[in-house]
DNA sequence: TGCCAATTTGGTTATATTGCCAAATAGGCA
DNA sequence: TGCCTATTTGGCAATATAACCAAATTGGCA
């Protein structure tokens, strides 16, 4: 792979990873329903708003979210609405996924039975 | 937030994070183009057989791609083929931090004139 | 100026990820 | 059976992430 190759897939890995967390999910989730301020968002997911502090800064360094202060507090939006168009196949892969549990499960009752 | 939503966004969560890594995003795109066997996409990769068997199993994990073996090899095929729709947002924001980087340049550049 | 509220940053600890080497496993074939 | 090839697994060291608390920063306002 030469390094040109190798620099585009760093890049995208980058993105990918900002993105790769719950509480980041739940942020993009709730920044898709329009702009909100830091406290808002602390809310939402639940956790001390330093780490949401932090969770947000990653995902503006990977050119996700924009930020922008006004007076006292500090807003965020959403900079690549494409992102949510993600869900969707995230949601078909864990379908499927429950779906091979299932076929699993179903295999093994067969199995035993002809072995029973 | 509720478990349920908590739990959800930590299955998104798992599969962006199979994903979000430069080996595994090449994997993914040479798999895009056909099943290969492990000795033929560790050359793609150019790291070591045993560290792509591991990401090959975390994506298997992840319900992003299915193994199969025949005879003395493992040919892995793409599960999911809606990922590859990532790419062309990652993209996009990729060239949007491109050109906000110009955009900076450009205001360095004009700050600099009127100060010098 | 001095104080308060909102947010970010620094520091620390715990946990997770990654990559390589070496060893184990599994299939094909003499 | 014994050897060879393909792949996976175990173990380890290096690095990266994540969460919390405490401290610093910034803006608004008395």
């Amino acid at each position: 792979m030469d390094a040109k190759t190798q620099a585009r897939y760093e890049a995208r890995a980058r993105i990918l990873k900002a993105l790769a967390h719950p509480s980041r999910l739940c942020l993009v989730d709730r920044l898709s329903k329009g702009e909100c301020s830091v406290a808002q968002l602390t809310e939402e997911v639940g956790a001390d708003m330093s780490t949401v502090s932090k969770h947000l800064s990653l995902l503006r360094s990977a050119g996700l979210v924009f930020d922008e202060k006004r007076g006292n507090q500090v807003f965020y939006r959403l900079a690549a609405p494409c992102v949510l168009d993600f869900f969707s196949c995230l949601e078909s892969v864990l379908h499927s996924q429950v779906q091979t549990q299932i076929d699993l499960v179903g295999d093994m009752k067969r199995a035993k039975l002809k072995i029973g």
